[in-house]
DNA sequence: TGGAAAAATGTAAGCGGTTACATTTTTTCT
DNA sequence: AGAAAAAATGTAACCGCTTACATTTTTCCA
């Protein structure tokens, strides 16, 4: 009994103007100005919008105001909690302003996230979210080819050509590694994510030597283990670490879900957290303030990262070209992960 | 240097059929059905098409083409790990497809989940992917009328007009329940997350009742505790059930998130945990396995999930109307926040 | 009250593809 | 070799909407 009338079709906007006795011009301006037309008409064309319970076809809109009202993003992977909370942040903000999101995923490969950037340029993406700033030249100017309005997330460096908004990831872990070293850890190792074409572990891993050196210590004493993302990634990484420099005193994760890894190859191995060898993490996720001993990390506003995201993409696209970067503050949220010599 | 010449517009089918000296069909042939064109013509076409480095308008093929090679899905929302996992794995499905997720969230109120399903839809979504059964039937006929392809994720029931791949939320917990009984537990609670619009928290739930029924316990005497999602409301919940119910032995929580909290509010309060009160969880989330002590829990294969999920829209996408729905199979991870009386 | 200016509405040309159908070219077979 | 069938290509309508420009109606003021 649901396929009544099988010839009930989609109404176009073209039912409504022959409904209301206008023409289509009217009908679409009563949509989209409506102060444009005469109240009378427009009672009208909006009873007749009611009644046939038209809604506009928003690829013929797409299509003729050469505007999706569509707007991409491309993350790592919204495994990552870090992206899954600023890209619903992200989309919040959006639907707000009646934009659609577009998602795509590069798992942290450089080819990966080329293709899906250009697959959104091509869906018609009427701006770009993009993560970081590394990525090929050629991209960039396709980019700057197409004007497709592009903003950088989670990143932020000066002297940029891409807007950004996002914290100094190596100043922020330069700034915990000071307070690590202030407790008097001397023996650090690192546990990166890959580095290659991603400057926010790279940034992270250099805001450490760069306190090392601060400090007077020989940047290249620095253990540094490199892994793909994941918490078993971490664990093994932890042993590699032990296994490489046993005298380690502290180990320092690029993010929290490493550093949750560490934590439990440290437990698995029978070392004691704070008390044997002590851990630090990055992001501050949930679980980062649950995880037993509590993980000593950098707090960064994801949330809000991801909702002012979308309100620069949304200026941006109202033609405030080149908008001001904007610089998150990060702070350090010391638990018992980290203790002191 | 950028904007060398600014009327270097971006290359239409139209442009590389002049360039090749054929007729915009024979270019959209190429592109489409390369078999329906001759070698030589289509090397030609191909040619033209890398010189001009056209890529294909996607809005205007759909309009043409009547579908947008677009997948929507509503979530309740990102920050929920549990859906980011399986939203990821459905994303990556669906590029091996060519197709693109839009993707939009109901922050778990029905009238939201409405309005943007209506909003994907309008925006030409081929296909639709939605989180559970409850919603109202006018949503459920609209769908229809516009014979959307529709599959429910996260549930599954049988009798229903929407295929689906999920799980029996209720048997999952009933057998959790059991074993909980099992283990000598009596006074029971449960913290649930808001029942209204959320068929797999209420199927939860009387998972642990239909369990106590059998065990010759009353399900009345369960102490219910409803609690929208987040770690915080899962500890506020946990000291609401002690107050109410201060002999509770264990508190089963319809997810692990809300567990976490109670775990935290439960070591707050200087409860030992199984000692003097246990906690389940519910999805396995990554840090049900890292809580201390680990956390009891139901695992789901969300991201199997997920990828299947694409899976089948797919297949409904090339005809198979009405496809068998499919029940995964869930399976209790015992860990120790759940002791023995 | 008539005519110019302003407001409302209509006409029709796109937007950039797809595709049914018509036409031309090639292949096949007697 | 020539006709019929098959393959390749072209023509042009159409997808549903927006919008520049033309036309009609209303408002305003001398």
């Amino acid at each position: 009994m649901s396929k009544a009338i099988d010839h009930h079709p989609v109404p176009t906007l073209a039912d409504v103007a022959r409904r209301a006795n206008v023409s289509t011009a009217t009908v679409s301006r009563c949509l989209n100005a409506p102060d444009r037309v005469v109240g009378t008409t427009r009672d009208r064309v909006m009873r007749a919008v009611a009644e046939l319970g038209y809604a506009p076809n928003f690829v013929a809109r797409a299509l003729a105001a050469k505007q999706t009202n569509t707007v991409g993003a491309v993350i790592p992977t919204m495994e990552n909690a870090v992206f899954a909370r600023g890209i619903q942040a992200f989309q919040e903000e959006l639907v707000r302003h009646g934009k659609t999101l577009l998602i795509a995923s590069s798992a942290y490969q450089a080819d990966l996230e080329e293709e899906q950037v250009r697959a959104l340029v091509a869906r018609g993406a009427d701006a770009l979210l993009l993560i970081g700033y590394d990525r090929s030249p050629e991209l960039y100017d396709f980019l700057s080819k197409r004007t497709v309005p592009t903003l950088v997330a989670w990143s932020y460096e000066t002297g940029r050509s891409l807007p950004a908004i996002g914290f100094d990831n190596r100043a922020a872990m330069a700034e915990l590694a000071r307070l690590v070293i202030s407790r008097g850890h001397r023996n650090i190792a690192c546990i990166s994510a890959l580095m290659a074409g991603n400057d926010r572990a790279r940034g992270r891993v250099e805001g450490i030597q760069q306190a090392m050196a601060e400090a007077g210590l020989s940047p290249d004493e620095l253990t540094l283990v490199e892994t793909p993302y994941g918490i078993e990634n971490g664990e093994v990484a932890f042993r590699q670490v032990m296994a490489q420099a046993p005298d380690t005193q502290v180990v320092m994760c690029v993010n929290d879900v490493l550093a949750l890894g560490a934590l439990r190859a440290a437990r698995e191995i029978g070392l004691n957290v704070p008390g044997d060898i002590s851990i630090t993490g990055f992001d501050d996720i949930d679980i980062a303030m649950l995880a037993e001993p509590g993980l000593t990390t950098v707090h960064v506003p994801h949330r809000e990262m991801g909702r002012r995201a979308a309100g620069m993409l949304i200026a941006m696209l109202r033609g405030d070209d080149r908008p001001e970067s904007v610089q998150l503050p990060t702070d350090i949220r010391l638990r018992r992960s980290l203790g002191s010599l």
